[in-house]
DNA sequence: AATGCTCGCAACCGCGATTCC
DNA sequence: TGGAATCGCGGTTGCGAGCAT
């Protein structure tokens, strides 16, 4: 079955948009609500497609959008949750409340992509690209390494479901009962039901996640958003657990320390709820109902704990990364020492602060390495 | 001043998912 | 229930601005 095309080429207009046009759509839309895309340009009297429509809508003219530079912390977020969630800019928008997906997907495109291969880090699986160290943990510790893959993966599903939650409530609140505007409702109406549902479609958690749905709501997202920006900035430590500490100190007592001194004590979220939570999804695959509540109930608030990093660290996670342009011999790269093993270690300039950077962002690498091959989110 | 190159961004394209009939 | 219509997402392209030569 061929697709039909979104709509008849003939006589429709394409590329940049002119300010009538942009005034038409606009005018449009604020009083009628959008409603379906596919018929809206006609009656805008616009020569474009509901695509097109649709599209500059969402990436330029919606009233919520912040334009402009970006701020550290929204850098810091990108970076962090697309170490999480890849390529899957849509989800990484929405912790980025008033940025587009099209517009963090070009940032990353044209600075943080660059910026992290300049680092010598493979902005794709957010490894170093000197890379031995991590393989040689990841052939040890593979129960380890899927368990952290299945937490970032539930923790994924789990945002995606959040984010769909906020920006709906954003629409309804910034647009009031400009209902035509939204969604329907049968679309955006989560329940038990539902999330049942999606997990148990999910018959392979590894292979489909696809939009599984919360039950939390957004004021309760809302208490993440803690800093000005409206940005929640994730951090991923998953990695605190028993055995993962001892493979790093493996690796390097000293380097371990650094992270543990500068996160754990910031972290609630100990070894033993990490256990705990995977061992019940090992156990319970694929999930009852109840193990179900357990298994969402013990990774929201995992998740939670951890949405509130360590801000000293974050802050210096940044810097790392913004500096590297001035301060390469200092970052993670191979050629700047940072990421080997080749015991030269402090390099003259091993502050605490930046054994923590370090230490911070070798985290988020050991979780993407776990993910297995397979996975659609790394 | 003219030309070429690079970069950043807006917009397009194609496909999968979802909804509708 | 199945096909068509529509939506949403991620990848890619094209163009304009700025810079270098």
């Amino acid at each position: 079955m061929g697709r039909s095309p979104c709509c008849e080429k003939v006589g429709l207009k394409k590329g940049p948009w002119t300010p009538e046009e942009d005034q038409k759509l606009l005018a449009y839309i604020e009083e009628h609500g959008h409603g379906s895309w596919r018929a809206l340009p006609a009656k805008a009297g616009l020569q474009r497609c509901g695509k097109s429509c649709r599209l500059r809508w969402s990436n330029y003219l919606r009233p919520d959008i912040k334009r402009g530079k970006f701020s550290l912390q929204e850098e810091q977020t990108i970076i962090q949750l697309h170490a999480l969630l890849g390529n899957r800019w849509s989800a990484i928008a929405t912790h980025l409340s008033k940025r587009t997906d099209n517009e963090i997907k070009n940032y990353w495109n044209t600075h943080l992509k660059k910026r992290l291969i300049k680092m010598g880090i493979d902005p794709v699986t957010h490894k170093p690209k000197n890379d031995a160290l991590h393989s040689s943990i990841d052939n040890g510790h593979s129960k380890v390494a899927a368990n952290l893959s299945h937490m970032a993966q539930w923790e994924s599903a789990r945002l995606e479901a959040e984010a769909r939650l906020v920006r709906e409530s954003k629409l309804r609140s910034h647009l009031g009962t400009s209902s035509s505007i939204l969604p329907s409702p049968s679309s955006s109406s989560l329940n038990k039901h539902d999330t049942v549902k999606a997990w148990n479609n999910g018959s392979s958690v590894v292979g489909d996640l696809e939009s599984p749905k919360s039950t939390l709501s957004f004021s309760e997202n809302n208490n993440n958003n803690h800093n000005d920006n409206n940005v929640a900035p994730i951090m991923i430590e998953f990695v605190g657990t028993s055995l993962e500490r001892g493979i790093v100190k493996e690796e390097g007592e000293q380097e371990w320390k650094g992270y543990k001194d500068g996160m754990e004590n910031s972290m609630p979220f100990t070894s033993t709820t990490f256990h705990e939570l995977t061992m019940t999804m090992e156990a319970t695959w694929p999930p009852s109902d109840e193990s179900l509540r357990t298994i969402t109930t013990a990774a929201t608030t995992a998740a939670r704990a951890h949405v509130l990093g360590d801000p000293v660290v974050q802050e210096g996670l940044t810097d790392l990364l913004l500096n590297s342009n001035s301060d390469e011999d200092r970052s993670l790269s191979p050629e700047g020492g940072g990421e080997s093993n080749s015991g030269d270690g402090g390099d003259g300039c091993g502050s605490d602060f930046y054994e923590d950077n370090k230490n911070y962002w070798n985290n988020i690498l050991n979780l993407v390495n776990s993910s297995p091959t397979n996975s659609p989110m790394f």
